[in-house]
DNA sequence: CTTATACGGTACCAAATTAGTCCCCTATTG
DNA sequence: CAATAGGGGACTAATTTGGTACCGTATAAG
């Protein structure tokens, strides 16, 4: 149930790239445009691997990337417009929970047992909506330095223990 | 984003207990009552695997064990009182999509360009209603033998095609 | 037109998960 | 008390994943 490591960190170089960002200069297009070397840099993430997801990001039309000198890359559309769903598909391939998915037959070997074929359609379908309704730009909202739990525990300090 | 293997057994054999059953006897409880020896040879997963999982899903009471003779598994619930989230969470853990979640701190090593700790929230609490809003029961149904784009072909034999 | 920058693609290796196995214990029925 | 059936934990093998290396191509500046 858990997405890998590498979507995880695209979804925070993207929510990254979104956000308006410290040193803005004319910016092609109206988005910012970052390296490769700067995301890798900023995160900690090794550069090669920083590459890898920027590479695939741009093969999904996430990113759009400029070669060459002053190249690098920039968000394809603006951040309210691209989704989790998106974004966790470009990365780890369609968003199904199961093998035995999309008429791709064959590779269930308990199939005897197992009249569930189109029954897992629902899942998948109920999971995909939930990711589509989420966005880049929902993920780029700063929270609340303190969580609100946080506050309301400063609000009143000691009361009411013991 | 895809579950793991044991998960979608655990799915396949929890619908097959949870369906009547054919040589159905009288049913402790009114629910049938299988073993883990039963559970694989129907469904041609190893035994101890079997017991594995049923072993899990027995502690985190979507299913009944009775030790002994005669003894075996059988829903803890009805079908429709299961929900997608309850199994999937009993074999994996709680659904969240990242591991900076729930409170865990420290486990996130780029916070440092990461100010997006409550965002994931969003995500995961939409995906978690996604998964309870299906049951079990939905899992058992039979769905018709043949898909209907396979039944609508049959339908119109030959016709159109070249 | 040459050089430096930066993305594009492929193949490969190492580390971490995951699936599956083994062995022995405890409970229940007849 | 013997046979059946689940309970628990440790171990191993196989896959998957994350990360690396290397070389090619495009673009801008001097």
């Amino acid at each position: 149930m858990r997405l890998n490591r590498l979507t995880d960190y695209a979804v925070v170089m993207l929510a990254h790239i979104g956000r308006p960002g410290r040193e803005s200069g004319p910016e092609a297009g109206g988005r910012r445009v970052v390296t490769a070397a700067e995301m890798a840099a900023d995160s900690g993430v090794p550069l090669p691997t920083v590459a890898k997801l920027m590479k695939l990001l741009a093969q999904a039309g996430i990113l759009a990337s400029q070669r060459g000198a002053l190249g690098g890359y920039r968000l394809a559309r603006a951040p309210e417009r691209i989704t989790m769903a998106e974004i966790i598909a470009a990365l780890e391939g369609p968003i199904a929970l199961t093998a035995c998915v999309d008429g791709r037959e064959g590779d269930c070997e308990v199939e005897s047992l197992c009249p569930m074929r189109g029954n897992w359609d629902k899942v998948n379908r109920a999971v995909r909506q939930a990711l589509d309704a989420v966005t880049l730009a929902d993920m780029s909202l700063e929270p609340q330095r303190f969580p609100p739990v946080a506050a309301a525990a400063a609000a009143r300090p000691v009361a009411q223990a013991s």
